[in-house]
DNA sequence: TTGAAAGCGCTACCAG
DNA sequence: CTGGTAGCGCTTTCAA
């Protein structure tokens, strides 16, 4: 219960110095003799002092911690979580707590954000938690642009490369023989700039190399029956021979549906996940999987973030965390082969 | 960028009234005339104010959050994600932030916790984090008890009613007519008070009943291949008519095995989640799940660590969570031809 | 019913 | 290199 009631006056008259010269001391501020530092550090160590926030916040009128959203439809993909995380290390390398915006904001409209900055990941199209972000003066980060008719201009934005990535596999795909690939998106639901792009590069790619788009949507809510029917009637259309899912996890839940309608997934039939879940689908040497290396990308998004609050940033980014690709043994196997 | 600079004393000087009248109106305190009041609030809805947390919280030596640890090796399942965002909802009644605790607390071991109190979700048998947090003199709400040697005496602990739901799946089990379920928990890596009851509560179960147990363990993280030998060799004994799974989303992960082995899940054979998975347990009728209900789980604690903070608990509580069942469509057809 | 004054613990500023 | 002073915006006495 000592709940340490140390401050920095307590110190400096147990050192005879200023309270001054301990906060220099401690911060590693101003000029200060290293041997009184290093007796200011013996101190507050065996007294046990930690630094008050709430006055150091007050003082530097900091609120020290940065907000981050989710997307209320998705939060069960763990990407989400894994995400969270990693922008938590990445705001602790900033001396910053993050704190998590409540599920229903409008619900706790009455509550102002009081953070120094906010992280939003895969905004919604028209998504009002950023106008409202912006309009109390919040600098934001998203993760993923925002889509819809009037986006609100964001301080920055960080996105995977997962166009690239979903060319990339496709490109493999081909090179391995494949003809043409279907493919699962999300439905309107969680219409994030990420499904909108990997959907416009499946598309694009299938126009480039003149083959013709099977392409379907599922909720990403949707049990096992919805998620069997329509990988089912995605692959039942002439020449299908890969599948490539967008949604987390979905790939996973698709092996089994598969090989129940007799195709290998280790032979003559590829399988794609765009974004890697790890258990089920990086766990699994059958499917061919984008990893987005959620925790990295968290951190990316909470240093960038802090650009944004140093005001190194000048002006709206753009930036791009690498996603790397994990192909199956099958397709590493028959690429090797191609070469 | 208007970040609120608005503060009571402007609010004050534009109402001609002092700023305790306008503080204590704004906060409801004090003896302040309804009609002083009305102005007071209007003026600020006017004028934008927003109060400033970190000159309360320095006065009140409040933090003004509390943190949130959840175990590093089960992060993806979506039980805890869904749990914070209700902490989350239950810190904000509280009028407080929730921050979440880094994953890898030695790593910030520089950073001491500043926060009013703590949730620490299925802390692991001696968890460093409880006793960490208990020497810094934080006041702790677990989620699961503490196992180990020596467990740290924590302010209050809430568990949700799992054993009893899990004897209850079982009885009901019996009443369908199966006579021999096994048990697929989770291994060392994860071994929290709640996989310790509802393996206990199996084990308990088949000594009633004089079934012979059937059980064995699975890495949280096992990729496909390996939850798939593990289920297999599970249910490949003589009788076995049922398949219990303690962690999240390993039944939903089952059901496709159970299917290639000729098993149906529908009919003659029963599959049963113990920590239901929203879109892939809860979305499948044909699996038996006790649905955890994580959101108002986590609002539940978190309004508990507020019960610890208002000191209105006199020492160690222990309270309970409802889970509730949902039974799968042939067992609830089962069950009603036995009635 | 209202207000003046004190002060939470810290950092910024400036004088020595 | 060090220290004194001021003050961040709020709540808490306590006096009017």
């Amino acid at each position: 219960m000592s709940r340490s009631r140390v401050t920095i006056v307590d110190l400096a008259r147990e050192l005879g110095i200023s309270k001054t010269t301990v906060s220099d001391a401690l911060q590693g501020r101003g000029q200060v003799a290293d041997a009184t530092r290093e007796r200011v550090r013996a101190a507050a160590e065996r007294l046990g002092y930690v630094q008050n926030r709430a006055a150091r916040n007050l003082r530097t009128s900091r609120v020290g911690a940065v907000g981050l959203h989710v997307p209320p439809v998705v939060r069960e993909f763990s990407f989400y979580m894994e995400f969270a995380f990693g922008a938590v290390q990445g705001a602790a390398a900033l001396d910053t707590d993050l704190v998590l915006f409540a599920r229903d904001p409008d619900h706790t409209a009455g509550r102002p954000f009081a953070v120094d900055g906010a992280i939003v990941v895969d905004p919604l199209p028209d998504d009002p938690i950023v106008r409202r972000l912006k309009q109390q003066g919040v600098p934001v980060v998203t993760v993923g642009r925002c889509l819809g008719d009037d986006p609100p201009v964001v301080d920055a934005t960080i996105e995977a490369t997962h166009s690239a990535r979903a060319r990339e596999v496709l490109d493999d795909l081909w090179a391995a023989g494949r003809r043409r690939p279907a493919f699962l998106g999300s439905d309107a639901l969680f219409f994030s700039s990420w499904a909108f792009d990997v959907r416009a590069a499946y598309l694009g790619w299938c126009a480039d190399r003149d083959v013709e788009p099977r392409l379907d949507d599922v909720a990403v809510t949707a049990g096992p029956d919805e998620v069997r029917r329509t990988v089912e009637e995605l692959v039942d259309a002439p020449g299908v021979d890969a599948l490539v899912c967008a949604p987390q996890g979905f790939a996973g839940r698709a092996r089994g549906i598969l090989a129940a309608t007799g195709r290998d997934v280790t032979a003559g039939f590829d399988l794609v996940s765009l974004v890697g879940d790890p258990a089920t689908e990086l766990g699994d040497p059958a499917i061919t999987v984008v990893d987005p290396t959620p925790f990295a990308f968290g951190e990316e998004a909470a240093a960038l973030l802090g650009e944004v609050l140093a005001g190194t940033t000048g002006g709206p980014v753009a930036r791009f965390h690498e996603a790397r690709i994990r192909q199956s043994d099958a397709l590493a196997a028959a690429l090797g082969r191609a070469d």
